[in-house]
DNA sequence: ACCCCTGTTCGGCG
DNA sequence: CCGCCGAACAGGGG
């Protein structure tokens, strides 16, 4: 499920840990969550450490620890953290849980498309290496519309919602945020992304404040108590058999169909191609 | 049983 | 070397 807001709901879900010290560590250590990661490692270095803050950027999360020790996370498709109690107990699925005095930290995900990682920063570099290196979030002042411009103009053939997938322009958008982008600019997602850059625009500016608006509303509704989105977005009817565009004056039945690969809904009347 | 899936990565191909 | 594309990963839910 989660992107960009949905990541921030779930780092907020481990909050009841901060401030705690970790104790005991379940951990799966075949799971592929851990992939590079030594799971053993981590055990090793959490033990005893406090856990101090937490991050998100993109669908890229990160719990600072006392003394320069990180966990880096990835959720996946199915991937959910939460919290339960000192005496949890835990399931199938859960790959690392963090004990603490009066909490249990619970990273579970059935599909195991998500990841966990390990990093340790000492002296005055405060963040690991690899989350510097992320490109910049939709809301940040370096997200500037010259930056969504070129990204476009160097895949000018590739479709629209295609391109809003790449994490690397645009970290955090996923399947539902790119389809609810496209349509409220009434731009088809198949449309050539180079043909935002027509008509002597040197930005596409429609599409800049979608995007940063879309953002903030989802942070707002999702990142905030996972509320259920308006009617007035194309969220809540786009799975639906039947369901119709609610545009004003539009409730024209919705299309479904694969776009490079990832499923796609666009109402046929607003997003002409 | 069968088909679906809010993500990423990898290998093949042109 | 690059862009594009489908498959693979793995399990639960409808």
């Amino acid at each position: 499920m989660p992107e960009l807001a949905e990541v921030e709901f779930y780092r907020k879900e481990w909050d009841p840990g901060l401030g705690q010290a970790i104790g005991r560590v379940h951990l799966h250590p075949g799971a592929r969550i851990f992939r590079d990661t030594d799971p053993k490692a981590i055990r090793r270095e959490l033990k005893g450490r406090k856990f101090v803050a937490s991050f998100t950027h993109g669908k890229n999360l990160l719990f600072q620890f006392s003394e320069g020790r990180w966990l880096g996370g990835h959720l996946g498709m199915t991937g959910k953290l939460h919290t339960a109690t000192a005496s949890y107990r835990p399931e199938k699925h859960d790959h690392l849980v963090l004990f603490g005095e009066k909490t249990a930290l619970v990273f579970t995900d059935p599909r195991m498309f998500g990841r966990i990682t390990l990093d340790r920063t000492s002296g005055p570099r405060k963040f690991p290496g690899w989350w510097e290196a992320l490109p910049p979030a939709i809301l940040s002042k370096e997200f500037t519309k010259e930056f969504v411009a070129c990204y476009l103009e160097r895949h000018p053939k590739t479709p629209i919602k295609t391109l809003l997938l790449n994490q690397d322009a645009f970290p955090g958008i996923g399947n539902w945020m790119a389809d609810e982008i496209c349509w409220r600019i009434r731009l088809h997602p198949a449309t050539p992304s180079g043909k935002l850059l027509e008509g002597g625009a040197p930005f596409p500016p429609k599409l800049w404040k979608a995007l940063r608006l879309l953002c903030r509303q989802s942070f707002r509704v999702i990142g905030d108590g996972w509320k259920t989105p308006p009617n007035s977005w194309l969220f809540n009817h786009r799975w639906k058999d039947g369901g119709r565009c609610p545009h004003n004056e539009c409730g024209a039945e919705l299309k479904r169909a694969e776009l490079r690969g990832r499923r796609t809904c666009w109402c046929p009347r607003c997003q002409s191609e």
